[in-house]
DNA sequence: TCCTTTATTAAACAACGTTCAATTACTAGT
DNA sequence: ACTAGTAATTGAACGTTGTTTAATAAAGGA
C-alpha cells in the first residue's frame, strides 16, 4: 500500500519508540530485531528507516525514555527527606529498584552502549548530568563550603557506587546469597563515604 | 583437506582463544566474527565448532584468561604496600589501568555478558571470587576484629565502587573533563570509605 | 596396498540490518 | 469527476551473521 496516514509522523515516532521498549522489557535489547519491532507496530522494517536512521536511533530514543523515567524517580525518592544524607540513600535504592525491576532497560541504557568513546548523544549527555546534579544538591545541603571540584567528585563517586552495584548484580558478579544485598551494600557505601566526607 | 594434525586438540584452543583475544583487543567484541577468527588461525569457521561448542564459548575462555591477568595485576600492585588501605587504592588503580589499557576487552568481560542471571561459568564465578578475596585479606588486616559478613559485604562495597568508576569511565558517562579524572575519584572513594569503615 | 578412522572443509540454512525500486493511496488541480 | 502528481509504504533484494552437516581428504593400522 502506499500512503496510509494513519498516523503522523510524531505517532509513528512514538509508536515505534514505545513498541521497542516494551520488546527490550520483555526480551531483552539482543532479541529485539528491526522485524520485530515492525511487527508490533503493523508495518513493514523498510518504514523504520523514514522515521529513524538506525536500529540504534531508535534504541538511542528509548534510552532517552528511560534517562526520563529514572531521574523521575530518583526525585520523588528525594521529597519527604530532610536529612541530605537519607535523601541519597533514597535516590541510591531508587536506582536499584529501577535496575531490578527493568533489567533489560537498564541493560541497555548503560552496558550495551557503543564503545570506545560513545558519541553520546547531547541529549542523554543532559539527562545523565542531571541526574548528577541531583546527587550534587544534596551533597551542597550537607557540606555548605565544599568548592564545585569537591562537589563533582564526590558526586561521580557516590553514582559510581551505586552504579557499580547495580551493575554487578545484574550480571550475577557479586555472588552474595541474600537477595536484597545490593541494598545493604549501597547503604554502607553511601553512610561510610558520608561521615567522613561531609566533615 | 581432511586430517592435518598440524595442531593437537589442546594447540588448536590456545590458538583459537589467542587470536580471539588478539582481534577483540583491537577491533572489540562486537566486530569479532567466527568467519575472522577462523581466518586468523588459518581454518575455516566450521572448524571451531568441533573444538568449542560457541562463539560464547570462546568468548568465555578469553575471559577466563582476562580474569587471570586481572588478578595477577591485582596481586602485583599490593606487593610492597604494607598498608592495607593503600594496597586497596593500588588495586583499585590496577583495575582502572586494566579497563583504560584494554577497553574492548575489559568490556567483554563485564558488560557483554549475558543477561538476566547469567549463568556464569563456575571457573569464572571462582576467579571472580578470588579478586574478592585479594580485597577482603586486606579489610581484614585492617580491622582485625570484623565478622565475616562484615568484610564480605565492604569488600562488595569497595569493589562496586571501583567498578563502577571503571565502567562509566569507559562508557564515556562521568563527564569529567581532566582524563585522569577516575584515579582521583577511586582515591577519594576508598580513602572516604576507609576512615569511618576501619572504626 | 587398502581400509578405517577422523580432521577439516564447503556449502547450505535461517535470520539479521539495511537499501531501494516499485507500488499504492492520498491530494490538488482542472 | 477525473487525472496527474506526490508521498508513504512495501517487497524483494543484498551482504553478513552464527551454526549445522554431508562430503572429502589425509593419516594410521592391517
Amino acid at each position: 500500500m502506499g500512503r496510509r496516514s494513519d498516523h503522523s509522523r510524531e505517532e509513528l515516532q512514538e509508536l515505534i519508540v514505545d513498541a521497542t521498549l516494551s520488546l527490550v522489557r520483555e526480551h531483552g535489547a539482543d532479541r529485539v530485531t528491526a522485524r520485530r519491532i515492525a511487527q508490533a507496530v503493523g508495518y513493514t522494517p523498510g518504514m523504520l528507516y523514514s522515521v529513524f536512521v538506525n536500529l540504534q536511533d531508535i534504541f538511542l530514543h528509548v534510552n532517552q525514555l528511560g534517562l526520563f523515567t529514572l531521574h523521575k524517580q530518583c526525585t520523588q525518592a528525594i521529597e519527604g527527606n530532610s536529612d541530605p544524607g537519607a535523601a541519597i540513600k533514597a535516590m541510591g535504592r531508587a536506582y536499584l529498584r529501577f535496575a531490578a525491576e527493568h533489567t533489560h532497560q537498564f541493560d541497555l541504557m548503560f552496558t550495551r552502549t557503543e564503545l570506545p568513546a560513545a558519541p553520546t548523544a547531547t541529549s542523554l549527555k543532559h539527562q545523565i548530568h542531571s541526574l548528577f546534579d541531583l546527587v550534587e544538591t544534596q551533597l551542597r545541603i550537607l557540606k555548605p563550603g565544599a568548592s564545585d571540584k569537591e562537589l563533582t567528585l564526590a558526586a561521580r563517586a557516590l553514582w559510581s557506587g551505586v552504579h557499580g552495584t547495580a551493575a554487578l548484580r545484574l550480571s550475577n558478579q557479586l555472588y552474595l546469597d541474600e537477595s536484597e544485598a545490593d541494598r545493604d551494600i549501597v547503604e554502607l557505601l553511601v553512610n561510610n563515604f558520608l561521615i567522613s566526607w561531609q566533615r
